[in-house]
DNA sequence: TTATTTGACATGTACGGACAAATAAATTAA
DNA sequence: TTAATTTATTTGTCCGTACATGTCAAATAA
């Protein structure tokens, strides 16, 4: 009996909605038809209505009438709330710049706003950047997976975005637990092109350096398999080393190390990326090694790093900013269009320069 | 004459409450006043509140009154609004992914989100990025000011945040006209140590190349004057070059033209940042001029590009990412206590590297 | 002095009526 | 048939009134 009557009556019109008596778009009985049937003033109805649509269940037109809105399952009322989510692992000088710069172009120019947010890897700071994302009831989520070759405990968090009809897109990788749409460079082709590259130039002895927390490097080594394999070649298992996030600098020098001692006798190397390469690239010429005399070294993702004139590193192209203006588009899209577009890969090609022989 | 008199009413009230002519958390006058005073029925003024009400302005209590609320800074209700605006320039790869970083890091500790936006350095996307913000409702201001050397038009837009009591914090230079907080490198120290450092090497014909639309080109151009007149020496006004952003490359290559053809005779070169200072090396040694056989250069920032082997460029330092997190304190701390923090200028020093003979 | 009651006053709920303004359908004129 | 006009319907604005309910402080009782 403490429930006043527009209450009463709001919510009863609010759970017909909800359970699609009232169909989403269709006119809603006239105020003097709820006047009746209610049996109160129409000042009460009108009370009732207002509540509706304040909390963006119904609209209403004059000398139309009131329709149920096509919005009421974006239940928060956040009213002012363009806002488009993007969490990455690392806010690095490496490709990331690029990227957030195409995001962030697209987004302003659709007048929406860009939050961002990073995990530095770690799943912890994944969850609070997931949680801090829902409270801000963002309109679509741009992701960079934070170790996407492991079991991650977030993914429940991925699963209320769904539920709410918020769309998720992965960048650069993904995780295989879930099948959430990506867009990506070709990284089975990355690999394969910059394995290719060197077994064309003669190489056979090649070595190859990739992170395996990360979905990206199993890719990428499924990629250098493949080259061996179209080229009817072998590659020995002792020439694959693997890192993830916090063995990184042990497995390196570990490298350079069994190169320097010529423990093991390559010609090349296939570096997961250029920051890699560049890193050994650096240790080995600073230990005697040349670059290419001794050794031959391809990179992958064409970075400001790779470009470098002592650098100088062949790599495979990666197109940083189109693919951040191909995610912001893409989230635009599925908003407008409320279908999920396709995922896309990315291509990608070799950089010829003169880290190999 | 369209309006109605419930929306001229509310836009009244709300404008004594953004002029403080109502103080924060005072009572307003009852229903029963506004009548009178307006001369209209209860149900109009009610009507006028509840406008109010759902923006935040007011609150109604029941039995008590209604009162100016304490958030009506943060317009919408529900929205766990712990967001903080940054507006920078240009997202690009020179200092600023370290800024970010560093003030991501803080921002996300203390539960804040960080919405980003950048300008392009030009006054139209200016704008339109601090509208975004307001529409956000954010809670604090960090921005890097767009050509802050010539007259804003934006600047009604920066007092707005001031009116609705939204902290802004400058970072790297200052509007001169906005007597507004800052935090930033000592840039004219930054400009004397690097032309100091020249000095005590023996130079004596020192070019300067500054950017003149920002304050910071201005400042390190004052450091510049400052370490000639510091040590009884006179500069030649040929041999400084000012750019803005639209001029930029026309006058660098023009400073390359003017040396390599010797109509200019200088020993060495102040540069605006390493930027510059990269450009203007790769640009000479290709033209056949050593550095520093020929032509000393000194940057400033120590960004990535100052420190790659082979540019090795003398630099003076820059704590990005300490400055990064300066300004995410100095943000949260103003937010807490109510009280603007002090501006603070952070100390600089010399990197000696070997671009200097 | 302390606890309780009471009443003035505030906002909340609810009714009825009236006319304005926008819309859509029906009618009329071209 | 098409275009313009009228008409009925629907929501928007505004009024007056009445009583309910919560708040707060002054008056009252313990």
């Amino acid at each position: 009996m403490n429930k006043p009557k527009y209450q009463v009556i709001a919510d009863e019109i609010k759970n017909k909605i909800i359970n699609k008596e009232l169909q989403v778009g269709s006119l809603l009985p006239t105020e003097k038809d709820f006047q009746t049937r209610y049996g109160v003033s129409r000042y009460t109805i009108r009370q009732a209505m207002e509540l509706l649509v304040v909390d963006g269940y119904i609209k209403k037109r004059k000398g139309s009438g009131s329709y149920v809105s096509y919005e009421f399952l974006n239940s928060k009322k956040s009213n002012n709330s363009k806002k488009i989510g993007v969490i990455v692992t690392y806010l690095s000088d490496y490709i990331f710049p690029s990227i957030i710069r195409g995001l962030e172009t697209v987004l302003r120019e659709n007048g929406y706003s860009l939050i961002l947010a990073s995990t530095n890897n770690n799943h912890a700071d994944e969850r609070k950047c997931l949680e801090m994302m829902l409270d801000q009831g963002i309109k679509g989520l741009i992701v960079e997976p934070t170790k996407s070759n492991v079991y991650n405990p977030n993914l429940s968090y991925y699963s209320l975005f769904k539920q709410r009809d918020i769309p998720i897109l992965m960048i650069n990788a993904q995780y295989e637990e879930l099948n959430l749409p990506y867009i990506a460079i070709d990284d089975v082709k990355s690999g394969h092109l910059a394995t290719k590259y060197l077994i064309d130039k003669g190489h056979e002895d090649i070595a190859l350096i990739t992170k395996i927390d990360d979905n990206q490097g199993k890719l990428r080594m499924k990629g250098y398999f493949n080259a061996f394999e179209n080229n009817n070649k072998v590659f020995k298992s002792e020439y694959i080393y693997t890192y993830d996030t916090e063995s990184k600098v042990t497995v390196l020098d570990q490298f350079v190390e069994h190169v320097v001692s010529k423990q093991i006798q390559v010609s090349a190397v296939v570096c997961y990326n250029d920051q890699i390469a560049y890193y050994i690239m650096k240790k080995l010429t600073k230990m005697g090694v040349s670059v290419p005399g001794d050794i031959s070294i391809v990179g992958e993702d064409n970075s400001v790093l790779s470009k470098l004139e002592d650098i100088d590193l062949t790599t495979t192209s990666h197109p940083q900013e189109l693919l951040g203006e191909k995610a912001a588009n893409w989230i635009l899209s599925t908003i407008e269009t409320g279908k999920e577009q396709p995922s896309e890969l990315l291509d990608t090609y070799i950089i010829e320069r003169s880290s190999v022989k």
